[in-house]
DNA sequence: ACTTGCCCGTGACAAATGTCATGCCCACAT
DNA sequence: ATGTGGGCATGACATTTGTCACGGGCAAGT
């Protein structure tokens, strides 16, 4: 019997997804959570063997939470499960140590054999996304540039972004300019979306 | 027996709230799409009596596949299942002829009933979601305002807008201004952004 | 040691974006 | 008919944002 903790804060889903699973004869749902934060410690208490975590979560997302469980309890594998394929994800995922990495577009079936396989210690990537992934590269941009879009996409004019990173509003907008440049955006908020988008900007 | 037809572009969630639902014993699933454009053939193939619809759909979203039923297909009554309550949308579906809204936030053992009090011809929205909506009232904009909003929001820097309204760059930048002050955003895009999320550049 | 390349930082300049005062037109109330 | 208010449009002006050429530091390869 294969014991799972399932994590995504939209609560409906969760309670769909579990469900599903639950309808699996070797499978069990032993615990539930709503926040990135209460993975590790649910794990802990239900001994779950996977958990399913969705990425986007409030207080800890879940590439976080994958490597807490990772560090810290190593029997209970990772299995990402998200709305968006986003490239970069898949890489940081894997290097977060999660076993494996599913879009909810795939069709439900397909679900309970994912966590079996992952359950025997295989790796599950989307073929497509993986490949996707493997051409994306990891990030073009240097450490401020990154430092810099964070800042922007919190919602900073550049201004506010020079003083808050001790810098002339000229660097600012120049790391800006060379950003730009690497993501093919035509503004500063274009290219933090982008950059965002392709997980550049969370390590 | 309540016939449901399931509409939403992520097969994993579609199928999921399908088992859930299918575990009810009024309730039956009897169709579902991945795509809003499908929705009203579906449901008149299918004899649907009730349709759960998702916002963010491609071909045509949630909104207007419930304006599409009310039109051809009125015994088949809408509900909007969503991941973000944006207050706008609420009053959009409702206009459209939706008979509820729940987004999916919502535990899931209360999905089961929106949709009997739905087949059963109440109208079912989150009290919480209804009063927001309700405080937020009608887009503030007017017709150009939205008009170059949307234009922004396609990616269109204003000169763009303005060949493409067939005005002066001037006159682009100052209903951008208008809209800035009107949603208190900082910047274009921002407003763009604020708009979009509270559903005054859909209608 | 020297070159090469990259990242970082800066200021000057150019282009875009945002704000303002102003006028036109239309609907509505006086 | 006559104000009055709002949406629409415009150009001048101020501010912000983006680009460029330049120089310093640092690490890797020669």
């Amino acid at each position: 019997m294969i014991r799972l903790l399932l994590a995504d804060d939209q609560a409906l889903v969760r309670g769909a997804i579990a469900s599903l699973l639950d309808l699996e004869d070797d499978l069990e749902v032993v615990a539930q959570v709503g926040r990135g934060d209460e993975v590790l410690a649910a794990a802990r208490a239900s001994k779950a063997d996977v958990a399913l975590l969705d990425v986007e979560m409030p207080g800890l997302d879940g590439i976080g939470a994958a490597r807490q469980l990772k560090a810290e309890l190593p029997s209970c594998r990772a299995l990402i499960v998200t709305t968006f394929g986003r490239p970069g994800y898949v890489r940081l995922a894997l290097e977060a140590g999660a076993s494996g990495f599913v879009v909810k577009d795939t069709p439900s079936s397909q679900l309970a054999d994912a966590v079996r396989r992952v359950a025997a210690g295989q790796r599950v990537v989307d073929p497509a996304l993986a490949a996707e992934s493997l051409a994306a590269g990891p990030s073009p941009l240097s450490t401020r540039e990154t430092d810099v879009l964070i800042a922007v996409r919190q919602g900073n004019s550049s201004g506010e972004v020079a003083s808050q990173l001790h810098l002339s509003e000229g660097t600012v907008r120049n790391h800006l300019s060379s950003a730009i440049g690497k993501t093919g955006a035509r503004n500063a908020s274009e290219a933090a979306r982008i950059a965002a988008e392709n997980g550049w900007l969370l390590a």
